[in-house]
DNA sequence: CATCCGTGGCG
DNA sequence: TCGCCAAGGAT
């Protein structure tokens, strides 16, 4: 029965497969590793909609993975800016210089895990989709589409395993590369987590959650916790036509990236004294785990180390975008 | 295992 | 309007 699952599945996906910019056209050889890599990476905890624009931007400016190591990593993380979790753009860069000095991508799932942001999910999904390979590729539509096919009640986290386990007996020992972008696009397009299209199902048959009767219930997640809110500062140095940005350090909230000048509201000890100037704004931006509501000084004189960047040319600056809203507040005055 | 790390869209 | 959610990884 296990057979019969992946091959609905995959006579489904030959026939309702969307077309992604990074996946091989019909006929054509198999996809360029590079360009596996670069969408899996993108596509982390980020909808298809948003990558598209980067996809391209970054596959025209670098078109292979030599190209990618040999630019500056201030480059890169200018081109991530807005696409969000910017430790994947250091580790993104990390992982072309290694890749471009190994001679290629490794082509197996072990070797590619070792590689910096590949993970269980990546190192599986390159190694099947670029490669050929049999890998289980679990990522939250697997979770979602197998929690349901098995009507698994148990609340995640702790249903991974038994989750996995049961990817593992559904995915073919052949195209596990297709069946694995099947199982995506029917969880981006099918089972979809709020309201699941059960008729247009190829699985529906086997669905025991749908048997069951109510198949948007599964996955059961943890509930979350409530988003604490911070307040912080920021600065608007602006002189002769230019602003000065700072370049954040480190690997934590927002790292590598160029900023302005802030207070430390983000708790990674490198604010500067707070200043006083004429207040221009508020800006309210949600992060992940809390909220910040930051206030925007103008400042006469530059603060900490950093560029006067020219107000023309800011949006190649590459700011994230809590300070692309607080740099457009201040122009706006 | 829990926490940290962005962003934009959708119901 | 707002909570939820998305092709997760590192620590």
């Amino acid at each position: 029965m296990a057979a019969t699952v992946s091959e609905h599945l995959l006579d489904w996906y030959d026939a309702h497969a969307r077309d992604l910019p990074w996946r091989a056209r019909p006929g054509q050889p198999a996809p360029d590793p590079y360009r596996v890599w670069l969408s899996e990476v993108m596509l982390q905890q980020t909808t298809v909609a948003a990558v598209k624009p980067y996809f391209e931007s970054f596959t025209q400016r670098w078109p292979s993975v030599d190209a990618l190591a040999s630019a500056p990593e201030e480059d890169v993380m200018a081109a991530w800016a807005g696409l969000g979790y910017y430790s994947r753009a250091r580790n993104l860069v990390k992982c072309a210089r290694t890749v471009s000095a190994l001679g290629g991508f490794p082509d197996t799932e072990a070797e590619l895990r070792k590689l910096p942001g590949l993970g269980d999910y990546t190192a599986a999904a390159v190694a099947a989709i670029a490669f050929g390979r049999r890998a289980v590729v679990v990522d939250a539509n697997v979770e979602r589409v197998v929690a349901r096919l098995f009507a698994i009640g148990e609340p995640l986290p702790g249903a991974r395993k038994t989750i996995r386990s049961r990817a593992e007996e559904i995915t073919p020992g052949t195209r596990a590369g297709d069946f694995a972008q099947a199982m995506m696009d029917l969880g981006a397009t099918i089972c979809t987590a709020r309201d699941p299209k059960c008729l247009r199902c190829p699985l529906s048959s086997a669905c025991e959650a749908r048997r069951n009767g109510d198949p948007a219930r599964l996955p059961v997640k943890a509930p979350k916790k409530t988003r604490p809110v911070r307040q912080g500062r920021a600065y608007w140095v602006e002189r002769d036509g230019a602003v000065w940005l700072v370049r954040r350090e480190g690997e934590g909230m927002l790292g590598g990236m160029r900023a302005l000048p802030d207070d430390g509201w983000s708790a990674r000890g490198d604010g500067v004294a707070e200043h006083s100037g004429e207040l221009l704004g508020m800006v309210r931006h949600g992060f992940t785990h809390f909220e910040i509501e930051l206030a925007i000084h103008a400042v006469d004189i530059p603060l900490g180390d950093g560029e006067w960047w020219p107000l023309d040319r800011l949006d190649e600056a590459g700011l994230p975008t809590l300070f692309a809203k607080a740099a457009r507040l201040a122009l706006a005055k």
